[in-house]
RNA sequence: GUAGAUGUAGCUCAGUUGGUUAGAGCAUCGGUUUGUGGUACCGAGGGUCGUGGGUUCGAGCCCCAUCAUUUACCCCA
């Protein structure tokens, strides 16, 4: 058989044992930060009925799901006259009922609904699982990636939003991360200033433009809109709204005067003061919260408050993202239940960590001790300290005897184990263990249970 | 979907105006050294130079096509 250069698909990785240690410390550090806060772990399926998926993420987001194939002869049934006319999306109906899942989200609204009568509410959950997008791989953007997510359903108190930004601010810290922005906004105000130029059937045209100000610019924004229709008087009228200025409490104000005549404008606005006010009495600690009325994000299931976290340490895309959602169950069939959650882009955290050295050493650390045997007799010694060691816990690994001790040494280097036990004739003699420290080289001869004890 | 960049050993990359048998570092394995690594020295294995065509006496190098990877745009974590 002819050999295949092995190879993954684009966009997707292999993760080698020191990247898991690495990954497993971000996952573990979220997961714990989420427990704490009350929330409890559910996982659903890789893959979901493609209806279950579709229209929920935008025209953009329909074309990024990965769909799978039907079993079998999926050509009999499919649609022929689609297959005829090379229409793609009709025909893709027909023969694919699948998708593997594009976030954790939508998934979870599903979850919610078809479980309803076994959940007490308000529920919190969180799911730890990989999300898989057909896009264009570049920096920071994988076709498969893991999503961190904590959401709360049932509940509409605007608390769960302080809680939200409490969480970023809690894990992104413990993850070492110095210098990092929450951006929080509410979909209300967006919608109050698309009311007060009357042009609230356009609002995504509106925020999809006025989210890209701090690439392309005002005049960017500008030209977008115009090219969507939007006249020069909408224009002016909108430039003093996005171009807000001075601290959160000046730009709500602004805000305030500014969306007078709309109801819901001002409704956004409370919220976010609402969520303000829970903030002020509790510290953050290292995150800076600002309210950024550009900020859109372009999941159109959105309806109060959303959150986009960027790191300032490094050029990267948000490193999370979340917000309120009125009304994602009632696609499901569940009406009246509101949901609000964030979600922890834990590959892009792990770039960043890499790119900053966050990492502890200790994350790379698997085993703590490796026991070297000259000969086969020693194994007999080294066995009883082996089961010793991990029944304090201490993860230990013994070479099987045989190797050259430079072979043994280099094992132990090559994993960054911390420390060996070597024994030879000597040590079965005496029963006083060779015991290295393998940072600093310094050697001693103690007995097993001092080595217990100096390890434990 | 649009535009650019790059494809040479397992990895990172050299390779001069086109010229004999394509190199280095790292990694792997072996030896110096049958009781000491990280940190010495010696050696070995490993290449259809992405693929196909063209120009040429001669192509890793020039031209065309194609595939792959990657960066940016769109959109997004």
């Amino acid at each position: 058989m002819a050999s295949i250069k092995p190879s993954v698909p684009k966009g997707t990785r292999d993760f080698s044992p020191a990247e898991m240690a690495k990954r497993n410390f971000i996952f573990d550090t979220i997961k714990g930060v989420f427990r704490k806060y009350g929330y409890q772990q559910i996982e659903t399926p890789s893959m979901e009925n493609l209806s279950t998926l579709t229209g929920k993420y935008g025209d953009e987001g329909d074309k990024l799901i990965f769909k799978i194939l039907n079993s079998g002869d999926f050509l009999a049934k499919a649609d022929g006259n689609a297959l005829e006319t090379r229409n793609s999306n009709q025909a893709t109906t027909s023969i694919s009922e699948k998708a593997l899942r594009y976030d954790l989200t939508v998934p979870f609204a599903r979850y919610v609904v078809q479980h309803q009568n076994e959940i007490t509410f308000p529920f919190k959950r969180f799911q730890v699982q990989p999300v898989w997008r057909a896009d264009r791989p570049q920096k920071g953007r994988y076709r498969e990636f893991y999503q961190c997510d904590a959401d709360v359903v049932g509940s509409a108190s605007l608390l769960n939003e302080a809680e939200f930004i409490m969480i970023y601010d809690e894990a992104l810290s413990l993850l070492g991360l110095k210098d990092f922005t929450i951006k929080i906004n509410n979909r209300k105000i967006l919608s109050g200033i698309a009311q007060i130029i009357d042009k609230s059937d356009n609002i995504i045209d509106l925020t999809v433009a006025i989210d890209k100000l701090d690439k392309i610019g005002m005049e960017g924004v500008v030209k977008e809109l115009i090219e969507k229709g939007f006249t020069d008087a909408d224009v002016n009228q909108l430039q003093p709204v996005i171009l807000l200025q001075g601290s959160n409490e000046e730009k709500l104000a602004s805000l305030r005067k500014a969306l007078n005549n709309s109801a819901i404008g001002l409704q956004g606005c409370d919220e976010i003061q609402t969520v303000f006010n829970y903030l002020a009495s509790c510290k953050l600690q290292t995150a800076t919260l600002e309210l950024d009325i550009t900020l859109a994000r372009g999941l159109n299931y959105y309806t109060g408050a959303i959150f986009e976290v960027k790191t300032n340490e490094a050029a990267m895309g948000s490193i999370g993202g979340g917000g309120r959602y009125d009304d994602l169950t009632s696609m499901f069939g569940l009406k009246g239940l509101t949901g609000a959650g964030i979600s922890f882009g834990a590959d892009r955290i792990y770039d960043v960590m890499e790119e900053l050295n966050l990492f502890p050493a200790s994350a790379e650390q698997s085993t703590r001790v490796l026991i070297c045997c000259f000969e086969p007799e020693a194994e007999m010694v080294a066995l009883p300290l082996l089961q010793q060691l991990r029944a304090h816990n201490i993860n230990s690994e013994l070479y099987p005897a045989g190797a050259k001790i430079k072979k043994q040494l280099d094992y132990a280097n090559a994993k960054k184990v911390p420390y060996t036990v070597v024994i030879g004739s000597d040590e079965i003699q005496s029963g006083l263990l060779t015991v290295k420290n393998m940072e600093t080289g310094d050697q001693e001869k103690l007995t097993a249970d001092a080595i217990l004890q100096k390890l434990i």
